[in-house]
DNA sequence: TTCATATTGATAATTATTATCAATAAAGTA
DNA sequence: TACTTTATTGATAATAATTATCAATATGAA
């Protein structure tokens, strides 16, 4: 069952990998898995609470997590790659303090910084693209 | 010039509008003008900071804004419709609290609610589908 | 074994957006 | 004005991530 596989490729990552990070790590042991399988699979354990899915912003891939508790992550806007951010605040005063127009209810909500990895930084230095995204 | 179209169109909504729905708006009066020029010219309407860009989530499209000043929003997970929130937060605070692994350089952050709104919750309970997404 | 159900792989379809590029428009200059 | 350069546009192709389709295979129960 591919469905394994797909959960145990994920543990097997330390980071946020995407959907096609892990379709390769599973390909690497087992050649015929189909890309739809691990979209599917992914999908599939994420609404058992299995594993962890980051909101995808702007068009990016999806990441997924190991974690499955709720936590904001940082985006590098120019290799895409995914952090966690350790940052406590208060959930439920934000949530109190939220006034919408009536009737609309929320259900959660997303904390996500952007800004620029540490690779990148040093990528730019080197090819002096300071300022310069993509 | 179209650009001026483009900037005018946004203007006129009152939400926010997705390209798509500026192409519309802009075309219902001035037949031929070409979605990529719409696109092109909200890019460009953003990068001078003439309006605003809502980031877009999980696929969605973008939608743009006629504020410019940073500000949450929330987003209907059934129809993708997006609207302001009225929250304050200690925006500073929270940057300085951010402890990241060396050399991640945060420039900005989001906060985006999810939820359900008034229009799709009457739906839900007209048709009895609550629950159930898209 | 037999029948029903679930999962899979291959691939087509979808959706939002960007890239390409020739045609047109606008601006600058002699 | 006439000519040249630059910018903008429209039409359309390309891209990229994801979902839908559907026949083939696997699984499980009776």
């Amino acid at each position: 069952m591919q469905k394994e596989l797909t959960y145990d490729a994920v543990l097997r990552f330390h980071g946020h990998p995407s959907a096609d990070d892990v379709y390769r790590e599973i390909s690497s042991r087992y050649k015929s898995i189909s890309k739809a399988t691990v979209y599917r699979n992914l999908a599939a354990l994420y609404e058992d609470g299995k594993i962890g899915r980051v909101i995808s912003t702007d068009g990016r891939e999806a990441h997924f997590d190991h974690r499955t508790d709720k936590h904001p992550h940082a985006v590098c806007i120019s290799c895409g790659n995914v952090f966690d951010v350790d940052v406590s605040y208060d959930k439920d005063a934000l949530s109190r303090a939220v006034c919408m127009e009536d009737g609309f209810v929320i259900t959660s909500h997303e904390l996500i910084f952007e800004g620029i990895c540490k690779d990148c930084r040093k990528k730019e230095k080197e090819n002096g693209t300071e300022g310069i995204k993509n």
